[in-house]
DNA sequence: GATGAATGAGATTTCATTCAT
DNA sequence: GATGAATGAAATCTCATTCAT
């Protein structure tokens, strides 16, 4: 009885994994405004399925991202706490950020746009890592580190929108525009 | 009947100039995505008039930009050749660009974008916008007062994608992060 | 073994019974329409036991309002019986039809329609409430006191349809129109 | 010029009309919840030929109705103001009223419901007809051939309840039990 | 027996673009 | 030259019903 309910569970779960994967491979490939039925069609079950699951196509986004997300924002907290070397762990991170973003073909725009479809995500990474950021700002600041006055919606923002199309075009380097910027942060 | 050709084809230019108008102003109100229909309603004319004259939404949109997008050149052109403060002269074009870009709802994504719809808008922007801004990098760096290295391309895109989505929301400030770009272009 | 049995029978009356109350509580809210899957939700079991119990959601809706059918024909044919006021049993006994339509949303419009979804709904009103409602008719025409000529199943039909969209209509009375409907059916 | 522009005019007037007809058709045949596509395929046109014309389907379905509805509220309206045989002009007008609903499949019910795609059409019988059925009723009541304190309201919708699924229905008289109706309305 | 994940047809609405007049 | 009616592909979302576990 157990053993059936679990088993059943577990197939569910990897059947909604695998769901997300598909996803996450539309997402990369057509960005993430690819049609709902694209998604069904890559995951190979009827777009009824992927609504049950996630009743709003911003749902699904918003659970494909999650995960990296809640790491994201994690991994800025702890660094935040330790605080060894305060601009460097802010680099860091931003990096972590940019790498993020510059491989999912769209993602990156839904940072600065809030409209019905990328939404519920603009509140996702604006509500998880706008806190983490200002923890890593807030210290290179104390430290005496950084210019004082930074918004850290404004830094998520604009590392964000710089990210904006930069996979597919080798003649733009977000990262490098993404150093330019945290240089240009330092105290002058 | 000389005069009357020459009134006919003012006529048909002071009409072609009424729907540049026209469209511009739509761009500004409902972002450079509007329908064709739209610009066509706030022009008075048909959808059919504007097919003729552009054959496709993206020849519209580099028409209503054109006038601007040259401006820019030449001005920047010319302070690249006279040349007496550069960097300030760098930060000065950069900054017309900047205001350029805001106040065109959707028009600064053109910048990075690529796809079918803004493609020609892109092609119009780096043609005319990257030699102009090469040339007063150059001459910054040639003043050492700017590090080298930087690709006048990478840059245009980097302020372009700076800008999307500032309008509209209060909390982010496209030109402070442009002038912290700037500031992190300077020599170390 | 037959304790085992019987009780194991009384679980799946008390479990069905369980299921209808929960279909009549969502039918009430969001009227006889109402997914299959809310009624599920409601109950706390999976759709598939519903569809295991009534093939078809015409099957359930039936099975819903079965009881208060029979119960309504049950009381009309002893009323019809006594016949000691036949127009005031009749009235009565139209008041009591009235009463249980307009309180279920959606349900009074079964009456009439004959379609894929409430046509079992609809035979079961027709089957067991116009043999009733015509005893009722008979005995007042035979006294005298109504217009001889009515077929009970238009009347049965006609009371329905007043009742339709009763509820939540604060300007619309249905009992008024039904009352209006009986007196002209009295005789001239 | 002229002659061009009226031929055009003429044109569009005539498709537009042929459009509302089929519209009819579909309407009397599925019921005016048919899909938007049914209307498309049975006037042999697109459906973004429909939507060009009337922006939302309750658009659509009110401009097939409008003319007659304005003809019946015109018509009532006169006999109201004549008022020579105030409760036969109320019976006829009824009766008209009547006609005209059992021969379209679903739109009597459109007098009840107010939800959101018949919303409009139930606007637009309460708001012109319940004026003239008021006028028929209060010449009635002056006259002290009706008993008073109907509402206009009330009454339109019993009637409009009452033609519902009349059509395709051989055993019910919507025009009969309309008649038992008014006849309950006469002064006792 | 029960479960609920999966299905997929179908409904509404939008818009770039064509072309007969 | 200008017009705007027509097109039709596409996108999102809903739900009755089936069936493997």
């Amino acid at each position: 009885m157990s053993g059936t309910t679990r088993s059943r569970r577990a197939d569910a779960e990897r059947s909604l994994a695998a769901l997300l994967a598909a996803a996450a491979d539309v997402f990369v490939a057509d960005g993430v405004n690819a049609p709902v039925r694209a998604v069904a069609a890559r995951a190979g079950v009827g777009v009824g399925t992927i609504y049950r699951h996630f009743p709003t196509r911003a749902d699904l986004v918003v659970a494909v991202y999650r995960h990296q997300v809640e790491e994201l924002a994690a991994s800025g907290a702890a660094a935040a706490a330790a605080a060894v070397a305060p601009l460097d762990d802010l680099r860091r991170w931003v990096h972590r950020f940019t790498d993020f973003l510059v491989t999912k073909h769209g993602l990156a725009s839904a940072v600065s746009t809030d409209d019905a479809t990328s939404g519920a995500l603009h509140a996702l990474l604006v509500e998880r890592l706008v806190p983490t950021c200002g923890a890593l700002l807030d210290a290179a600041e104390s430290a005496g580190l950084a210019r004082p006055g930074t918004d850290p919606y404004q830094l998520l923002r604009g590392v964000g929108n710089l990210c904006i199309g930069a996979e597919g075009d080798p003649r733009y380097d977000a990262r490098r525009l993404v150093d330019l910027l945290l240089d240009g942060l330092r105290h002058p």
